[in-house]
DNA sequence: CAGTCTCGTGCAAACGCATGCAGTGAGGGA
DNA sequence: TCCCTCACTGCATGCGTTTGCACGAGACTG
């Protein structure tokens, strides 16, 4: 292992017979160089392997170019999407992706959120995650821009990119009622996310339009064992809904094993199911899940958009919540 | 919007009556402070909200404490999961992943390693992604060490971590063949991996042993709709296998999908069906699919273990191929 | 031809921290 | 009592950049 020196500015502005600067403002787009020395530097760059050193650049910059994002889990297929299309959305802006896993306790988020501010980041990006509000505060003080991603704070001015969460909840009650179904149930994901309250709150809203009330409920916590567990509870009884919403996909495939699987029902027949999110999964053959669809890819691209905007010193407030459409299959 | 200034080691060191070394010191761990001013440090630190900024250490130390990922898709759910066991393991060593996502051309990934290396990062781990020579080359020149995940090269003396392929084809045929089945196929992923060619060359020699042949073999690269044509075109035909290994568990899904809701072909009484990975949603009723298992956590551990004594300063060559295991279901 | 502009360049000062070196004081052994 | 040791501390330097400033040389203008 020949430890090869690292190969600097210097190196190459001597190769070139330059100064440091003049190297550097070949590298800093719109700096003041003549195509000359340009040539002359980009030529002996080349033949160094000389990139100029990210961080050196950071430190007297204040832009690291690089964005956090503090993710939850990654089972549900949602997020890996998210993540994929944040990726890149942020690389074609010059922009990378440090990424950290909370696990769900508050105290977590709040280590985690440090930890990233540490690197000294340009924005961060929590995607179901919450925030307390004197991590915001932190956050604020160092100047670092955030915003939430599919969650929202209901007290604080924080950026926020949502999906029309009510709105879906209200769309997926009309089309369970749509389909002449009366005892309809709920299985919740985590009642603390804002996603979950509000997809609640339209889907109740929904039913008492038609003048229906819930026929039962169940918490699921976006989890997959709780929401079949929810399931087992809420449809292993003869006096069990004929409909249910559940408030993600990827507890409704839980759900729908348990229904088919265990408890031999048949979907949509016995029991019409739909989801919320329209995971690639859900288009699936095998599940086919009827579901409200939120739209990855304008969420991600609204998300970088303020998120960059907030970055550039222009304040920004939350954009409005991203519409939803209800996606027929056949399981509702 | 208050312009906050950010805090240093120097507003510590003042408010704490120090030197900026006596605060650099109480943040190193291992470094020479008395208790009384290490305590003072603290509260002052505390007291102003200071953490030691980690661009500015790692320009000194040369170690940023952040490993570059690069992964080319996210769809197929054991990269997620790898990711999320990844960042997880990483993260509890002090290190933080910066994730990149590379498209399938070698053009791609020889920018974005480019790139990657621009931060500094400690190491590097291409998971899913082969690494031209000559970009291999530029890392070791760069002291960047590198760990092949879930693909290895041939010539290259390369540090890479996989499964044992080779065995995993083999018990997917002995298992096949146990079932009675003769005319099996084989659907592809990309043939440049050195997980497809290792899978199949397995695959053949446990076919062989049993004095069979191919019956048909389809390419679908990994990728979900060209598995379905793969599948379309070996069995929407009279003269089909009553078998069949898929390269992974997410091609299976597509091919499984095909044969059920497209042929209506029943699995596993017309055709069986094994896949490769045991991704979490093998499990799944809706499938329940035979497969071979890779074991993710025992993958990364060996992954970030290598990587990590690399960084060490150790020289450390490729682990041996990690065991596999069939884990019967009910496709096969 | 003098004066003014513009463009390109180099110098040197940051950015926030770690660390070798030298120096201080206290404690202990002879 | 003297000297040595040892634990601790501060000073100053350096990591690889960017960038404001000043300056020289042309290029124009009148």
């Amino acid at each position: 292992m020949t430890t090869t020196r690292k190969v600097t500015s210097l190196d190459v502005a001597k190769r070139a017979g330059v100064s440091r600067s003049a190297v550097s403002r070949v590298f800093t787009p719109g700096a003041s160089v003549s195509e000359r020395t340009a040539s002359k530097v980009r030529e002996a760059a080349n033949a160094l392997g000389y990139r100029p050193n990210v961080l050196a650049r950071a430190m007297l910059t204040g832009k690291s170019k690089i964005i956090g994002l503090v993710v939850a889990y990654l089972d549900n297929h949602f997020y890996p999407t998210v993540l994929e299309l944040l990726s890149e959305a942020l690389e074609r802006e010059g922009y990378h992706v440090l990424v950290f896993m909370a696990a769900h306790s508050a105290d977590d988020v709040e280590d985690v959120v440090s930890q990233i501010l540490d690197y000294q980041v340009d924005g961060l990006i929590l995607a179901s995650v919450s925030l307390s509000s004197d991590l915001a505060d932190r956050c604020r003080a160092s100047g670092v821009p955030v915003v939430l991603f599919n969650r929202k704070l209901e007290a604080e001015g924080e950026l926020a990119v949502v999906s029309d969460n009510r709105m879906g909840g209200r769309l997926a009650a009309e089309h369970l009622i749509s389909l002449g179904r009366t005892r309809i149930g709920h299985i919740a994901g985590w009642e603390g996310a804002s996603t979950q309250r509000d997809r609640e709150a339209g889907f109740m809203e929904g039913l008492r339009a038609a003048g229906l009330g819930l026929f039962a409920r169940e918490v699921g916590d976006y989890r997959l064992p709780r929401a079949k567990e929810a399931a087992r509870r809420m449809f292993d009884t003869p006096d069990r809904p004929d409909a249910v919403f559940v408030a993600n996909d990827y507890m409704a495939f839980g759900v729908m094993d348990v229904l088919r699987s265990e408890l031999s029902l048949r979907v949509p027949d016995d029991v019409a199911l739909i989801g919320f999110d329209d995971v690639p999964s859900a288009a699936w053959p095998a599940y086919s899940l009827t579901t409200i669809r939120q739209h990855a890819e304008a969420m991600v691209t609204t998300a970088v958009e303020a998120l960059l905007s907030e970055i550039g010193g222009t304040d920004v407030t939350s954009p409005a919540p991203l519409p939803v459409t209800l996606v027929r299959r056949t399981t509702a």
